[in-house]
DNA sequence: TTAATTGCAAATGTTTTGCATTGGA
DNA sequence: TCCAATGCAAAACATTTGCAATTAA
């Protein structure tokens, strides 16, 4: 939280109470996958007055930064989560097609495919994204007892 | 292009000049992940009666009926593209950050990777998407080239 | 002090929907 | 014939932007 704070002033922007609780918002939600909207709800708990553009600004300004990940599952709305700390690429995540339940996979399991890639195409390659669709372990015991 | 026709008349839906329209575009475009307003003008070129809402609810037909992949390369843009003949799983994609192009992968590099998701996370995977973030060759040729 | 930031409302861009009309089977 | 499909306009979305007022540094 300090090394984000310190990350916003070092580049030259300010901390309004507004980013700050977002911001907390962001960390109590690690890997949630919240969408804006999930986001400026949460804030307005603590910060009525806020606006959703402003909440919109601050996940952009954070985004840029690479404070946070952005991702896109396909529904059309973007979701945000804090960066794993150190992480070079992003997490892969395993999205149950029963329940919806999004699981974060933190393993790169992608290393000898981007070699294939680099090499076979000649691709440099600078960041991945890897979803599996499928059904996780609990709908697949309820399945079998259903049947 | 008539299996696609069997399929409509098997599934008990009316094979309009729109439809079909929509379906040579589509053809005629196979992996080149057009939006649904690049298939409105390219339609419109030949019916230029039809409306925008008929082109969405045609796209929406073929996906849910399998025949065409939909995806979302993080622009809020959906694109479609014919589904490979007997493909069962999605293609990569390498897009590139400079130029923007989108490369299609269409070996499964990702079955060794499948195979671990499904063990180590009890996860049984239908499809997967992998996309892949970089710089393509001839953006490295021109980059060298610059310096 | 003062430029960055905010809240609001309006604008944007994509996709969906309601409804009267049309047309394929 | 008759219900599915269409075209149009309006609505519904997520997201962005213009602008006057506010505020952190």
């Amino acid at each position: 939280m300090n090394t984000v704070k310190e990350q916003l002033h070092k580049s030259g922007y300010k901390l309004t109470p507004q980013r700050e609780v977002t911001l907390s918002v962001l960390l109590e939600n690690k890997s949630k996958h919240l969408s804006a909207e999930d986001i400026f709800q949460r804030v307005k708990e603590q910060y009525p007055e806020i606006g959703l553009a402003t909440v919109y600004r601050t996940l952009e300004l954070l985004y840029d930064l690479k404070i946070i990940d952005k991702a896109n599952f396909g529904d059309g709305v973007s979701r945000y989560d804090f960066k794993q700390s150190g992480a070079k690429h992003y997490n892969h995540h395993l999205i149950c097609v029963n329940c919806g339940k999004v699981i974060e996979v933190e393993d790169d399991l992608l290393y000898d495919v981007e070699k294939i890639v680099e090499h076979d195409y000649k691709f440099k390659v600078l960041n991945h994204r890897l979803t599996f669709h499928g059904v996780c372990r609990e709908c697949q015991l309820k399945d079998e007892s259903n049947e």
